[in-house]
DNA sequence: GGCATATAGTTAGTTATGCAACTAATTTCA
DNA sequence: TGAAATTAGTTGCATAACTAACTATATGCC
């Protein structure tokens, strides 16, 4: 394999501080020139909880990718500005379901057009295969070491 | 341009949560399990300057992609660890040169074979053209948004 | 039934990030 | 020369990340 003619420390730097950063940071502060008082995190919590409300704490660690104590102090804190609401499964006494409040609802129409808008600004330039070849690299990589 | 065409929130999620956490979490075990007290952060650092010593702290900040006051508190805890020490510039008073120690040089060998083990297990299954296409994407992300 | 094990979620402690506001030194330019 | 603007770095505050250790509920199995 043609992997041991990369600079792997080089990737590294890029993979972790450029991109998604630049990335989140831009759609931060577009969120709050928007006048709205939610993080990036808070964001990407809810946009999973849009798709299909009352999500477990549990499937919400899952599919953003964050382990038990972050998901935890991000609903405190979501529950806090009254974006969700911590239910009782009636199924499992362990389980919390999120769910969204008429607030959060409201809020999705106004983020997700910010969030398209950050993301076209972003992706001037690059074309749809690059962003497939993109998305393999990253599910691939973080298979490998999962 | 395709890019209307992309769902633009699947992406953000992708690039944010997924495969640079991947990547971090799994060299940070491997640093742990090697005995080694540093964080990924941190060597990040390490990394810029074992390639060149006695930067400024402003210029880690463009190398790292980090502003100053996470710069300013990393130096700070790598002072701690005696990994690294601030000598206050000749030419300008403003500016201090974060040099490092000789307990870091030490630590370069081990380290980098670390990453470098750990990036190979990553891009297992990923050739050299997709990993070109990945820096290229996130070069231009970057220069789109800054 | 009851004990061992697994799963869902919380808490504590440390590190890191971002923004805003600040000090100190340097540069610009009228 | 000297006031205004710029640059380097620090500090305070809020949020978020990871690990380890914890509680409570559910499941497996003898």
């Amino acid at each position: 394999m043609p992997n041991n003619q990369f600079k792997r420390g080089e990737l590294y730097s890029v993979i972790n501080g450029m991109a998604s950063t630049a990335v989140a940071r831009r759609l931060q502060k577009n969120f709050r020139l928007a006048g709205l008082e939610i993080t990036i995190e808070q964001w990407s919590v809810l946009y999973h909880l849009w798709k299909e409300d009352c999500l477990s704490q549990q499937e919400l660690c899952t599919r953003t990718f964050r382990d038990k104590p972050s998901i935890t102090r991000l609903i405190d804190n979501l529950e806090k500005q009254k974006l969700v609401k911590r239910m009782p499964s009636k199924s499992d006494r362990r389980i919390n379901l999120v769910c969204l409040t008429e607030a959060a609802k409201e809020l999705q129409d106004r983020t997700i057009e910010l969030a398209n808008q950050t993301m076209s600004e972003a992706l001037i330039g690059v074309n749809k295969e690059e962003i497939e070849t993109v998305k393999a690299v990253f599910q691939r990589v973080y298979d490998n070491l999962t």
